[in-house]
DNA sequence: AATTGTAGTGCAACGGAAGTGCATTTATTA
DNA sequence: TAATAAATGCACTTCCGTTGCACTACAATT
């Protein structure tokens, strides 16, 4: 609990109940987040204070966005030390068509792509669509 | 015009006045064009048909959906032989942060990915953003 | 040519998800 | 403790995708 709080700290996120309580509920998830998600699992709380701190979390780096395709944002942890805004750190996302879950394969980073003269690359998305581990056993 | 017609026949779409003009206005984009964009262009036409135009082409193969990560859903026409289905197939996409378009890079394929044991990959999306060849010059 | 059926089109309305403005509460610090 | 800033909650909006139903145009069949 005080290293959640310790992490949201260091990121310069203030360490409220609920950013705690949201901070441990994607932290005890293997899969992708999205907003519903959270919401359906703190009913009491509202969901623009969810939506908000996404957002906070995401711009600190505590968490990075996932477009998985479904239309839906989902967001997932950070790791300690990442810095998803370097192109090296990308990594590309599986989501399973079965279970409609999405998770990160940290260690499959995303290949260098040779693109045609006068394209610049900033920022690189890879979604891997199929069946999960899960799923396929 | 007629090839048009003839091409949309081909894929067992019946080519319709309305169906050959939307075709008409995606083959003479270089861009990968949403639903409003056609909604713009033919202000007359009601929006339930364009939309079930563009989901009528996906299926039979005449267009290819594309998620470039702005949420909303865009499409290009397909290549003319162009299997969207099958793996081999899957050409990536560029999307300009700056002019907010994106492209078909239908020369550069998507790599080939080792995923881990259990994840089989049925499909795959992989979008570029950055800076497009009209806006860096 | 008239009839029947199917495919295409238009209108209206729904629903999910992202997002914003403003009031209120809670925390921080002077 | 007062003053200030940050976080939360409520209400409401917008955008986009989607569906149900009625109507129309087209094609096939007798």
């Amino acid at each position: 609990m005080k290293e959640i709080e310790q992490r949201l700290t260091e990121n310069g996120v203030r360490p409220t109940a609920m950013r705690i309580l949201i901070y441990k509920y994607m932290a005890e998830s293997e899969v992708a987040i999205a907003l519903t998600d959270i919401e359906n699992a703190f009913a009491k709380a509202d969901r623009t204070t969810l939506f908000r701190t996404l957002k906070t979390f995401e711009q600190k780096g505590v968490v990075h966005q996932i477009d998985d395709g479904t239309g839906v944002q989902k967001y997932a942890l950070c790791e300690t030390g990442c810095n998803c805004e370097l192109e090296q750190d990308l990594h590309l996302h599986f989501h399973c068509n079965n279970c409609n879950e999405t998770v990160c394969l940290t260690e499959h980073k995303i290949p260098n792509i040779n693109l045609p003269e006068g394209y610049v690359a900033e920022d690189a998305n890879l979604v891997l669509k199929g069946i999960c581990e899960k799923c396929s056993t």
